[in-house]
DNA sequence: CCGAATTTATTCAATAATCTAAGGATTAGA
DNA sequence: TCTAATCCTTAGATTATTGAATAAATTCGG
């Protein structure tokens, strides 16, 4: 097996993890009753704590007035909360809910503990070899997504 | 620094890779003019040829009414064309037009062409630590979608 | 061969989600 | 205080998806 046969296997491999990792949302999506949409709020949210309904927008990629919705629809099937900013009353921070929290850890706690019984599995050596690969990619990633914002090239 | 943390460090730099996956997935459709959905058809068809209309629609997760218009959009935008199926003339089978194979080639070719030499660059060894570390990850989601197939348990 | 059952794709009406633009409330600064 | 800026919500128009009905083509048992 080549050196390129690999860089074939690796490549081969995280298009599969991709794959995988989108169909685990659709199901988790399916599994809540809700859609895509808000389940992306619902782990932005669980990943970066209690946001205000415009940082909200900006981490799942909403405009304004779709966000709102999104948290309406997120209280009513009550996995989050709105409070009001006391400080700034224009503000509203959204929560999740008791019951939010309970949903997320019901869908990925078990993922997580075992990716983590999985990784220490690995020498402290081969973890860090796998934060070098990621984080390359992840550069790479970074690279071209600044050049996709980029206004087109004339053609 | 503790084995413990080299573990965080790697579940840090997924889950960063798994938004900068989606972000630049956000940034490639705006790019083309499409939507999300039509571009997840664009990403199957680039990955596994030309599809009938039923292999593309449970390829992207779509129903048979949703993927109809998906490839009536796409071939709107000439990115991609029907082709009546000689043999079996209920079957229609969508392939990539030439711009769509331009445009894909354009968006993700710099990625993978650089992703590929920044792979080179480890040794085989390192490659197939890789790649059991991403085999490994694969099994765990697998397992887990399947997990969430069924029914939920009784609270 | 014939005709019923099946497969494949499309159409259509209803539902849902999103965007943009305008509005209302609140705060900050001159 | 008055004005401008900020933050969220609302409303109307647009776009996308679903689910059921339809149409066309194929398969297969008799």
């Amino acid at each position: 097996m080549s050196k390129q046969d690999r860089v074939q296997a690796v490549t081969r491999a995280v298009q599969e993890l991709q794959d995988a990792t989108d169909l685990i949302d659709e199901l988790a999506a399916r599994r809540l009753g809700i859609n895509r949409t808000d389940l992306r709020c619902l782990s932005r949210l669980t990943a970066r704590g209690p946001l205000t309904a415009s940082e909200l927008a900006s981490a799942a990629g909403l405009t304004g007035g779709a966000t709102t919705t999104a948290i309406d629809r997120l209280e009513r099937t009550g996995l989050a909360t709105r409070v009001r900013d006391t400080a700034d009353r224009r503000r509203v921070l959204v929560h999740l809910s008791e019951r939010g929290r309970r949903a997320v850890q019901e869908i990925w706690g078990p993922i997580a503990t075992e990716a983590q019984a999985e990784l220490l599995r690995f020498s402290a050596a081969e973890l860090d070899l796998i934060e070098t690969f990621l984080r390359r990619a992840l550069d790479n990633q970074t690279r071209h997504a600044a050049r996709l914002r980029e206004p087109a090239e004339a053609p």
